[in-house]
RNA sequence: GUGGGUAUAGUUCAGUGGUCAGAGCGCCAGAUUGUGGCUCUGGAUGUCGUGGGUUCAACUCCCACUACCCACCCCA
């Protein structure tokens, strides 16, 4: 028996119409905010992703998809999914377009090979946003307030907005030399694994769930109070943003992303779970991405949401759902005989733009009802009989139980206009 | 990558070292030969995760592997 790889996940008919209205609710918030969707491939060089994402993180250090192809190029699937729109931008010089550049990402598959658990599988897809060319908090507000909003409308609330400023090149040369000298202060206490990542990136030792080294960072020399001048006036903006759009927000100094590319605006939406806060989403400014990829000097700010996160949330808080498509009509086939006439008049309706179905197995009609019953249609309509030499048929409603007889070439018409007529 | 748990019918799960095995739900059929949901009756289905070992005998004990679940790490 062949079974999927570990770590990845069928979609079946019982979920999928559940991720159609995700999209949908997505696209629609998306379109509303001047974004438009933009499709990049599932691969891309390797070289993308060390460069862009960062060769320390942990990312490209040891989740990534990597392998040779048949022209001994090095290929990845994709991580994340900026690296590959930032790509996009340079090599079809969207740059050269009036600005700011507004694009999304709609159920894009993302891979990162780790052990897998719930909410956190191999291959998971993402909804994400990026927007180029602006380089005002406006920017990083929009795309929080209209996350808030998207969220709600799919009927999940209980939200923390998590906010934090990482700086940019001015400011953090300075900080980080702070910084390194306040953690090799207290390296005796720090874990291993900080010890040896505070060379490399010593923002990343603040973010260890270990409960010593939470303890020392949480005395450690605050980035926030580090910052130049200009990413403070852009990070008191944008608080000031989020305050009259009234989204609730807390500064959490501690918030340090896994990818490299970063800078100033930081921020993760929260959901408070029974368990623990759970990332739906986390997202941020990258001013010097599009430029170190061979790009211009532009700035961006983007975010990646988990869809299948989404999902789980929705299921766990028990949101109300859309209704499971159905057909409107089955057409039950009285005798044998009168399969021919089920198919076309079953076709006919179909025509008309009414969802229907016919017997394909030739049950009896008892069986048929019954499946006619599972499939929770509004109408059966029973083709043969005496009915079928007058030209008409006889439509019962489900619900109600009520039969009506009535002409072939008036059954449509009858059904559009809800059953009265 | 590390640690813990699990693996038996479509599904949720029982089960005992000794005739290769059950229940609920689901599925199919009938009661109701032109009618669903309720009820009743009957029926089908399993290489008991894979491979090896112990034993007269293994679904049951041991080992390995794989997958799934959970936690750590990290994140979406």
């Amino acid at each position: 028996m062949i079974q999927a790889p570990k770590g990845t996940k069928d979609i079946l008919p019982e979920d999928s119409y559940l991720w159609q209205w995700i999209e949908e609710t997505m696209r629609n918030e998306a379109a509303l905010a001047g974004y438009s969707e933009i499709r990049t491939p599932v691969f891309e060089h390797t070289e993308l992703f060390q460069r862009g994402v960062g060769g320390t993180t942990d990312i490209v250090q040891k989740e990534m998809y990597t392998f040779l192809d048949k022209g001994e190029r090095s290929i990845t699937l994709k991580p994340e999914g900026t690296a590959g729109v930032v790509r996009a931008l340079i090599e079809n010089r969207l740059y050269a377009n009036a600005q700011p550049t507004k694009v999304y990402y709609l159920n894009c598959p993302v891979f990162r090979y780790e052990n897998p658990q719930s909410g956190r599988l191999r291959e998971h897809h993402q909804f994400g946003m990026e927007c180029f060319g602006a380089p005002q908090p406006t920017a990083e507000a929009e795309l929080i307030v209209l996350l808030i909003n998207l969220l709600n409308k799919l009927g999940l609330s209980g939200l923390s907005v998590n906010i934090n400023s990482i700086g940019c090149k001015k400011c953090r040369p300075n900080y980080y030399k702070k910084l390194l000298e306040y953690l090799k202060e207290h390296s005796d206490e720090l874990c291993p694994l900080c010890n040896e990542r505070m060379e490399r990136n010593p923002l990343r030792v603040l973010d260890c769930k270990e409960e010593k080294c939470g303890r020392i960072a949480k005395n450690a020399p605050l980035i926030l109070e580090y910052l130049c001048d200009d990413c403070s006036e852009h990070f008191a903006f944008f608080k000031q943003l989020l305050q009259s759009s009234s989204v609730p927000f807390k500064v959490d100094p501690f918030i340090v992303r896994g990818l490299d590319y970063y800078t100033k605006t930081v921020f993760e939406i929260i959901m408070q779970t029974d368990r623990e806060g759970l990332a739906l989403c986390g997202g941020g400014r990258y001013d010097y991405l599009v430029e170190e990829l061979g790009g211009p000097d532009m700035c961006g700010v983007g975010f990646g949401l988990g869809m299948e996160r989404i999902l789980m949330e929705l299921k766990n808080k028990n949101v109300p759902f859309p209704e499971a498509p159905k057909p409107t009509v089955y057409v039950v086939n009285i005798s044998k005989e009168d399969l021919p006439s089920a198919f076309s008049i079953t076709r006919e309706l179909r025509n008309s733009g009414i969802s229907a179905d016919c017997d394909h197995l030739s049950r009896s009609m008892r069986a048929q009802f019954k499946f006619a019953n599972k499939l929770n249609v509004d109408y059966v309509l029973m083709v043969g009989g005496d009915e079928a030499e007058r030209g008409a048929a006889r439509l019962r409603n489900m619900a109600t139980g009520e039969e009506k007889e009535i002409l072939l070439s008036d059954i449509s018409e009858y059904i559009l206009n809800g059953g009265e007529k």
